[in-house]
DNA sequence: CTGTATCCTTGAAGATACTG
DNA sequence: CAGTATCTTCAAGGATACAG
């Protein structure tokens, strides 16, 4: 692999780029680490009530995708009533910061806007 | 517009950071920014071709659209054959570290995966 | 060279009903 | 409680042709 990442590197500084966009793009991503950082472990149905409004198949589905990538772990309790718990993994967390950085750059734009 | 602000702190932080994640959302944003600060300034010919594949519509409507929310700069050298060249604004600008941030995510990301 | 204008495809997201 | 399973809608993105 390194052999063709030599001529082009830049491309694939690029690729990076474009490959953690990819990782947590989509509407609700960035919102779910937002708040999984904030309460460090949620329920599902807890989770649920923090996003207003998302439904259960865009929520299941987006949580699948964070969890495929590492992004969170997902914990289940074998109970009845059922309990599975969501929390950031080291590697999601690595994403915190910059998730703060994008919060603070939008607060500002969004001041600006009400001016 | 602060007095509301106060019950609900909470909710208004998600918005900034869901309004953040609409302004650099998107297939290519993140790409474009990352090439004008790359280069500091671009022509339309140029970015295109550093975009590799990415269509006239697509460049232009994304343009437009970094444009409106006043990421970047389009400047208009009325001449024939017409020069149309792209930079960053400061409000673009300060999306640079956090573009770089996920950068090196990402590529660390990629790093463990093909080992 | 820097775009517009159309038409078309695809995938993300939403609504709703149901289940272990 | 924590999801699945379908069906539907809609906007993002792509292909192609053309224009100032």
């Amino acid at each position: 692999m390194s052999s063709n990442v030599d001529k082009k590197n830049e491309e694939s500084d690029v690729c990076a780029v474009d490959f953690a966009f990819r990782r947590i793009g989509g509407k609700y991503k960035g919102r779910i680490l937002w708040h999984l950082n904030r309460h460090n472990i949620l329920r599902y149905g807890e989770l649920k009530k923090e996003m207003n409004n998302i439904t259960t198949k865009m929520l299941t589905q987006t949580l699948r995708q964070l969890e495929q990538d590492e992004l969170i772990n997902r914990k289940v309790y074998h109970q009845v009533p059922p309990k599975v718990e969501y929390s950031l993994t080291e590697i999601g967390y690595e994403l915190i910061p910059f998730v703060h950085y994008l919060e603070n750059w939008g607060k500002k734009q969004l001041e600006n806007k009400n001016q």
